[in-house]
DNA sequence: TATTGTTATACTCTATAACTATA
DNA sequence: TATAGTTATAGAGTATAACAATA
């Protein structure tokens, strides 16, 4: 992990060089956003990783759950449920039609509005990228230990609705 | 919190139109992964926030703590310190010394080198950030509750330095 | 008038590779 | 040859605003 070297002010040869030793972070090592921050990132990294060897990126693998979880779904809903304008998906959904994994059908009742389902393909892809998440899933649950997990996420869960 | 209906399948109307309701997040509603990035995100955005208030952004802020707690600090170094390549780290240099919060030296010893300081426009402008995040931590803390605050932080650290 | 989705556009952050100047 | 830092460039992901079609 960041080692930090207590009171601060850091190493120094004889000379006014700043030595090789290790990083003083700071408040850094210790407060929550910032250890957040890296935690999410090398989490995220790992997991891109990972959907790299399948062709997919972390964002399609939300992005098809919700469209799995929630067939019909349309693309002013998918957006909503992922945090982001609607404008930003235009594209993503452009291209996983475009590779067949998802169809859109124009609604009869509201003709503005399309709903999204997946192909058979794209439920293969789904699976296969499940079965990737779950196994980056169990790498986190090894280091985070059975017994704090259900608390760790309720956790998350309170930041992620209630900051600010 | 992101509710989810139990089993899956989404409610709909009797003509097969997706209702307006919850959104089902299947598997992601429990996965560390998912928690993990949506937590920070809205951690993040908090604090992103507070800091504009202040005309900074939380990239600086790292930036010139880790300046701050190693004096004469290369960039490469300090890039590493953030996990980024030295490249990203050369606007955000020239940023910081053209409004005057920090200095480069070149060593003597090693004139391919430069050591960077904040100057004494950069301290204050850190004590007014580290004040900002302080607040922002608090909120955190408050949220994570006291008895469980040090096991999180722990859990953070062992993903940030242990996945994959 | 309001809403769904698209387009045009731009911004932030990041990385890779090639470069320079030093070592 | 190797390293510190810069430059050129590109990519991912996001947002805002204006727009066409539909309500």
């Amino acid at each position: 992990m960041h080692g930090t070297n207590g009171t601060g002010g850091r190493l120094r040869g004889r000379n006014g060089l700043a030595a090789a030793g290790p990083i003083n972070f700071g408040p850094l090592a210790y407060w929550v956003g910032f250890n957040l921050r890296m935690a999410q990132e090398a989490a995220f990294q790992a997991f891109s990783r990972r959907s790299q060897e399948i062709g997919e990126s972390p964002g399609r693998f939300a992005t098809l759950t919700l469209i799995a979880r929630n067939p019909g779904i349309s693309q002013t809903e998918l957006s909503q449920a992922n945090g982001r304008d609607k404008s930003s998906l235009t594209p993503v959904v452009e291209d996983l039609v475009r590779r067949g994994l998802i169809e859109r059908k124009r609604m009869d009742s509201d003709r503005r509005t399309y709903r999204l389902n997946l192909t058979p393909a794209g439920k293969k892809v789904l699976t296969t990228m499940t079965r990737c998440a779950r196994r980056h899933e169990r790498n986190l649950d090894h280091l985070i230990g059975a017994r704090d997990r259900k608390r760790f996420i309720q956790i998350l869960k309170k930041i992620a609705a209630g900051i600010e």
